[in-house]
DNA sequence: GAGTTTGAAACT
DNA sequence: CAGTTTCAAACTC
């Protein structure tokens, strides 16, 4: 009702606190012992230098530390919204290009981020993460699924009528951006109307702290090399309260899940579902039109990139839906398929298994109350991006030239503990390529 | 572009 | 929490 809708706290707030300072990312987490393709080492070798710096290259995609959004995905720092645990009653604050920490209760995306007022505690007990505030205009949270190609786009324009852009029914609002250029009509979404925007914002929030979350969160199952059969493709993340979907089989986009270009998982509630891991209808969608292809593609690219949350890179996901229970393994809650702590036993995963069909490996999750253990496989984040052939050239370049240039150092009266290095460097390097090349490359170090 | 369908959000 | 209504996007023609 419109009277519960003006109920909130927006009109004569005290002044907002200071952001807080401004914060560096983190330093980049080395999950592996770095490696310096850059040193003096290759200085002479140009061949020796571009395969060391696309190895490196490659090492830092995959040193992207969790909860990282990249910059372009946070042209969403949107100062509208949540953390509900630190800003209950947040209020969209725009800021010049600043950057905030801003505990996350989940590490995933970039959350529209309020601004903390002046008496309200900072919770300590989550990470920090920086968030950009910008200036003009709340951004609106990263989607995925903006452009009919795939393609991220700018903010969509409404074309609401009777929400007067307040309600979450108005993509603006419930994107955190004010409307701008929108087809709609009697708009309050804008700077003019800010106290209003205000209290929509809080009467929003007091119904649903979450409701200005990133619906499609990195789900504790997600993983990251969860890959899709029809499309090749990962499919990152679930939505966070899933659908309900009853006529569309959750192949259209009035499916959040399938707009997101995410498998229903056992969040959702949908009837006849067919966004599944292996459903033939959604396989056929997908194979039926390359466009469709293109978008997963570059959906998928903008959430590998880390858009959908890196949280949802380095864990088993849910991927399959399924409405009955592998006769096999009986287990009678997902509890018992997915782990509390949203992990899963390494013993379950496969490396690089391929699936019967010959199609890429799927993982598998359950549905509703009706669950199937996970069978999850696991994929190098570049598995697809770099094919066997590529490894093998890789290997072939690391395998000759370093011994020629490690012959050439070492003629040049190195000492030997460069040389040491210098060969360590490579053990670390050519373990890697063993292991991408599944381990049937020998390692001649 | 108008009308219909759909499902999320809002409301009871 | 479940059922109903409202709403705007997605879809169809």
């Amino acid at each position: 009702m419109a009277g519960k809708e003006q109920g909130g706290g927006g009109a004569g707030q005290p002044p907002r606190a200071p952001i807080p300072a401004v914060s560096t990312q983190p330093p980049i987490k080395k999950l592996v012992r770095q490696l310096d393709f850059t040193s003096a080492a290759f200085a002479g070798n140009p061949a020796m230098a571009a395969a060391a710096a696309a190895v490196t290259r490659t090492m830092q995609i995959r040193t992207v530390p969790v909860g990282y959004p990249q910059p372009h995905q946070l042209r969403a720092g949107v100062p509208m919204g949540v953390p509900q645990q630190l800003q209950p009653r947040g209020l969209p604050v725009m800021r010049p290009h600043q950057v905030v920490h801003v505990p996350l209760p989940r590490p995933a995306m970039a959350v529209p981020v309020p601004q903390a007022r002046p008496g309200q505690a900072q919770p300590v007990s989550r990470p920090p993460v920086a968030i950009p505030l910008r200036p003009e205009s709340p951004k609106p949270r990263p989607r995925l699924y903006d452009g009919k190609d795939g393609t991220p786009t700018k903010k969509k324009c409404c074309n609401c009528r009777h929400s007067k852009c307040l309600k979450l029914y108005c993509e603006c609002f419930a994107s955190g951006v004010y409307c701008d250029g929108c087809n709609c009509t009697n708009c309050f979404n804008n700077v003019e109307n800010e106290a209003a925007r205000r209290e929509a914002i809080d009467a929003t929030l007091e119904r649903n702290p979450d409701a200005f979350r990133p619906k499609i969160g990195s789900s504790p199952h997600a993983n990251r090399n969860n890959m899709d059969v029809a499309g090749d493709l990962p499919l990152v993340g679930k939505h966070n309260k899933g659908c309900h979907c009853k006529k569309s089989g959750c192949l259209k986009k009035y499916c959040e899940c399938f707009q997101a270009n995410i498998l229903c998982s056992e969040n959702c509630k949908c009837m006849d579902c067919k966004n599944f891991e292996g459903s033939e209808e959604r396989k056929h969608l997908y194979l039926g039109d390359p466009k469709n292809l293109v978008h997963m593609h570059q959906v998928t690219n903008a959430a590998v990139n880390g858009a959908i949350g890196a949280t949802s890179l380095l864990s088993p996901s849910t991927s399959r839906k399924r409405k009955q229970i592998d006769p096999l393994l009986d287990h009678p809650t997902k509890e018992h398929v997915v782990h509390k702590n949203g992990q899963l036993s390494q013993a379950i995963y496969q490396k690089n298994a391929v699936a019967p069909d010959g199609s890429l490996p799927i993982s598998q999750s359950a549905h509703h109350n009706m669950m199937e253990p996970f069978k999850v496989t696991y994929r190098p984040l570049l598995a697809d991006i770099i094919q066997p052939g590529d490894i093998r050239e890789l290997c072939k370049l690391l395998v000759t030239v370093p011994r020629e240039a490690a012959k050439a150092y070492a003629d040049n009266q190195s000492s030997p503990i460069d040389q040491a290095l210098f060969r360590s460097n490579f053990t670390v390097l050519d373990c890697m390529i063993a292991f991408n090349c599944k381990r049937s490359f020998s390692c001649p170090f």
